[in-house]
DNA sequence: GTTGAATAGTTGTTCCTACAACCATCACGA
DNA sequence: TCGTGATGGTTGTAGGAACAACTATTCAAC
């Protein structure tokens, strides 16, 4: 069975979104390393957290609404705990469960850091296309999301996001 | 001075796109790392290799190609040099430089495994969008490249790709 | 009740990447 | 020709992420 090549369009489109696949995360976690001293992935932590109710989630959703496995975020929470960002404590009605909740000090970060994480992305991305871009570029990235992820299974992760409400 | 916070569309866009930075690359990583035993950095690496004049390539070209630091490059390199799809030999024009070649086992790997990679490219990008959608991709990743990297100093890894001419 | 399976998290190991320190060579001016 | 700065690479160390192994709790079936 040939394999069927990309033509000279496609390779194109294909090559361009493989380099801002490559460079894009990097230049938005140098911004938020170097102006709040958090990861993107510690800071969509606390973003996830400080939208949910009473700030709090159980690690397991925030482990889903995060991509992330739940090794991985027990890792970064208990350091975001060491930092005094979030706090854990069991879950009243499942013991087996634990909550993490959103400490003062971690909403202050999040209130202080949004801004420049906004901006980065509004730099980098959003100010640079037109209005009729960025309707094309959620058509696409849907489209694309279908195919990467047919069940559903991550949608949580593209249905909300990231600015803190007040 | 007043944060200018994304509309709602600018939000969904915005989500959709983080959303894609995020599983897209773990997609195409694990079907290299299932079918080829390869990341995709490996990968890139020979792909870069074996569109090089003599698939032959000095270390440094070669990290620039690959948007990779010198050192990781070079114990990446080391790890292909073990598996024997990749030879270090020094620069003959340049004491200090070594040049990086593939051997033909790396050819013949290449060539086997670039299908596998174009066809999963082909099932989570390509064939899900029209072509308008390709033409207006490549617009929009064009925009953003622009903006991220705005000296075009990582322009080489936009301008070729990744699959073997014969 | 008690056993067994499934769920929720944590801990430990290994691999990969970033950063820093280091060595060798080249290029150029005194 | 000698030194000084810049260039090209490697090695070592430390931080982060994936995976596996383990503990504890819940739920369901008998």
């Amino acid at each position: 069975m040939a394999t069927r090549w990309l033509d000279e369009t496609q390779l194109t489109a294909w090559v361009r979104l493989a380099a801002v696949l490559e460079l894009l995360p990097g230049v938005l976690d140098s911004q938020l390393r170097r102006d709040a001293g958090l990861t993107h992935f510690e800071y969509y932590v606390l973003a996830m957290l400080s939208e949910a109710p009473k700030r709090t989630l159980r690690m397991t959703s925030l482990a889903q609404q995060t991509n992330a496995t739940l090794p991985r975020l027990s890792h970064v929470v208990k350091k975001l705990e060491d930092r005094e960002l979030v706090e854990r404590f069991p879950c009243p009605e499942d013991a087996r469960a634990t909550n993490a909740r959103l400490t003062p000090t971690g909403w202050k970060k999040v209130c202080e850091t949004a801004p420049g994480h906004v901006a980065a992305v509004r730099q980098h991305v959003i100010d640079v296309l037109t209005p009729e871009q960025i309707d094309q570029l959620t058509a696409i990235t849907d489209a694309i999301l279908g195919a990467v992820d047919p069940d559903g299974t991550m949608t949580p992760i593209y249905q909300r996001y990231d600015v803190p409400e007040s």
